[in-house]
RNA sequence: GGGGUCGUAGCUCAGCUGGUUAGAGCGCCGGCCUGUCACGCCGGAGGUCGCGAGUUCGAGUCUCGUCGGCCCCGCCA
């Protein structure tokens, strides 16, 4: 093995090209692969830029040629030699050095490697677990690294944008206060203050707030959150937000500054063009046309309310849904009405998963509707269900009934499944809608209280603030979220600033004075001492970065990615501690 | 908490209705090879069929349990 000492290399393996002949470079990286003709050798060098083919003749250089007889997957290599074009006809198109070779001189050899565990140099799908396991050799593969090239470009973007915009980026406590409602708290004992724990953020909203109460009036921060609940494809236990909170604004100005941040960012990281402003859409709207609050826009099959046309009607299962104060909504499926009896169970089982108790079906034929459930309808039913749906022959109708929000739900992942299998959705369009009025507060059945639909901090519509008291799931909110391709990638609000509106906010949300006072005091003292009207947002960078790689999972834009069970398999983290640890934080385990 | 799916060589996988010595490709090791770029040719090594019970004359295969990966529901203001 050799050493470093004090060579440094003289260019990445992504550079050199016919403007290099003849120079004498030194390139360092790793042995993506070795091709031993017995006589030549040939080396894919590749390092974080890209390859270089590096070539030992004996001819040349005797002694090296035979060191490079030993050179494995993964050495670690420092070469000195001259670049040279290769032979005509001998290029190779695939790597951007493909037109030259460089002829080593000498070889150092910086460090060997264990045949890896999997391989690098081809993209088969290997296990989750092995490639977290080996996360770093993993990390080596280029579709991999490029995520976190991007995943850069896109964050240094974000704070030039920013900086040049006048935000300010401040840090905040990991380490802060256990607040109510909202996700499960990652909790850490304090071994000063035997029995009391801190929770790491959610997010910063408090810090960020009481910011623009400190006068900071911008403010950013690319910042770390943690919530304790089941993970997903697009959830992490940690995950990075970019935070921001302006003084003296409406919605309209967060809106257009977060629009020319989502601009520069796709440009820095994608070389996409956008062309903000993106539409809008209200929270009502979207829920009524596409069952959901994040709609995907990028194809059709809206959902049509069928509830009064219904209302009534010779089918039981629907007559007593809407007497029930449920809702009969359906979706035209155009051109599906060749689906099998085994699709469309295929749907149905689908359907259940998200609490259908069953999903009715009509086909358009030609000679007239075939279903089930067609006979129990009138003719004028049929005329009307056909007319607000616009049928044609070929097309198939879904049915969605229940409450409003089984329904909604039902209905809106139908036509997602539907766009998947009939290949509606286009790759490389991004289609972004800013969602507006949302709901204050719903109610919650389980827990019989209102709960925040964004959190308790969002301000009420300023020409509502009457119904608080009288009827607050009317009231909206001044909260706005960006859907992109139907993911939520950011969300925010105009924030209260007065005591009394939050008080009444409080009320509203079952949150007694004494324990708002315990939780909030801090907050509600600092909006008795000069708190200016303010508003920010928060953007997913683990989601954006996701859309932006076409990535099935955050897991492929984190350096570091936890499993679905919240595991670490590189370190193997959660792990047990000593008790030693233990009782230093007055934790007393019995186990 | 619940549903689905996967687990066989270092990797990716095949292995039917239970049946003799569990296979393939790649990788790895050895030999040959001076223009390859997924180099080629010849030879070889390599297995706790995730783990544990059970059924059976006999289990990679069937049953039950369990562990782990992934996807989803609930949950995630």
């Amino acid at each position: 093995m050799d050493s470093l000492g004090a060579l440094r290399r003289t260019h990445t393996c992504n550079e050199l090209g016919p403007d290099h002949l003849d120079r004498e470079v030194i390139l360092m990286g790793w042995v993506l692969r070795r091709r031993d003709h017995g006589g030549v050798i040939f080396i894919d060098l590749r390092d974080r830029w890209g390859v270089t083919q590096v070539v030992f003749n004996p001819e040349r250089n005797a002694d090296v040629h035979a060191k490079a007889h030993r050179l494995r997957s993964e050495w670690v290599l420092a070469v000195r030699g001259t670049v040279c074009r290769r032979p005509a006809d001998m290029e190779n198109p695939k790597l951007k050095t493909g037109a030259i070779e460089v002829l080593v001189n000498e070889l150092l050899i910086l460090n060997v490697s264990e045949t890896p565990p999997f391989p690098l140099d081809e993209d088969i799908e290997v296990s989750d677990n092995l490639r977290l396991q080996y996360r770093y050799l993993d990390l080596r593969r280029p579709e991999k690294a490029g995520n976190l090239i991007m995943r850069h470009q896109a964050v240094m973007a974000v704070r030039n944008y920013l900086s040049e915009n006048n935000f300010l980026e401040i840090e905040t406590p990991m380490l802060t206060r256990s607040t109510p409602e909202g996700a499960r708290d990652y909790l850490v004992p304090s071994r000063v203050n035997p029995g009391k724990f801190y929770a790491l953020p959610q997010s910063p909203q408090l810090f960020k707030q009481l910011l623009m109460m400190a006068g900071m009036d911008r403010y950013f921060q690319v910042v770390r959150c943690f919530r304790d609940e089941d993970l997903r494809a697009d959830r992490q236990p940690e995950f990075t937000q970019i935070d921001m909170e302006l003084s003296f604004v409406g919605e309209e100005d967060i809106i257009r500054i977060a629009e020319g941040m989502i601009q520069a960012v796709f440009k820095a990281a994608g070389n996409i063009e956008l062309q903000p402003p993106f539409n809008h859409m209200t929270y009502d709207e979207a829920v009524q046309r596409f069952g959901t609050d994040r709609p995907d826009t990028r194809f059709g099959f809206e959902l049509v309310d069928l509830t009064e046309t219904l209302r009534g009607c010779g089918f039981k299962v629907f007559n007593s849904v809407i007497a029930g104060n449920g809702v009969v909504k359906a979706i035209n499926a155009k051109g599906c009405a060749t689906f099998s009896r085994k699709d469309l169970d295929n749907l149905a089982d689908y359907a259940a998963t998200f609490g259908a108790r069953g999903m009715a079906w009509i086909k358009i034929r030609e000679d007239g509707w075939q279903s089930p459930i067609s006979k129990f309808f009138s003719a004028d039913e049929i005329k009307a269900m056909g007319e607000a749906l616009g049928v044609e022959p070929g097309d198939l109708i879904l049915f969605g009934a229940g409450p409003a929000a089984v329904a909604n739900q039902v209905l809106a992942e139908l036509r997602l499944e539907l766009a998947r299998r009939l290949g509606l959705i286009k790759e490389g369009t991004y289609d972004f809608l800013w969602i507006t009025d949302f709901p204050l507060v719903e109610y919650d059945q389980k827990e019989k209280r209102y709960s925040a639909v964004h959190h308790p901090f969002t301000a009420p519509n300023e020409d509502q603030l009457d119904l608080l008291a009288t009827d607050p799931a009317r009231v909206k909110s001044r909260a706005y979220d960006l859907v992109l391709n139907g993911n939520e990638i950011g969300g925010g609000s105009i924030r209260i600033h007065r005591r009394d509106v939050q008080e009444k906010v409080f009320a509203v949300l079952g949150i007694e004075p004494a324990e708002a006072q315990e939780k909030f005091g801090f907050l509600l003292r600092a909006l008795e001492l000069g708190a200016p009207p303010h508003g920010g947002i928060a953007f997913g960078v683990d989601r954006l970065m996701m859309i932006l790689t076409g990535s099935d999972s955050i897991r492929d834009v984190i350096a570091f990615p936890k499993t679905q069970k919240a595991t670490c398999p590189l370190t193997d983290a959660p792990a047990a501690v000593d008790r030693k640890q233990l009782t230093d934080l007055s934790l007393r385990p019995d186990w």
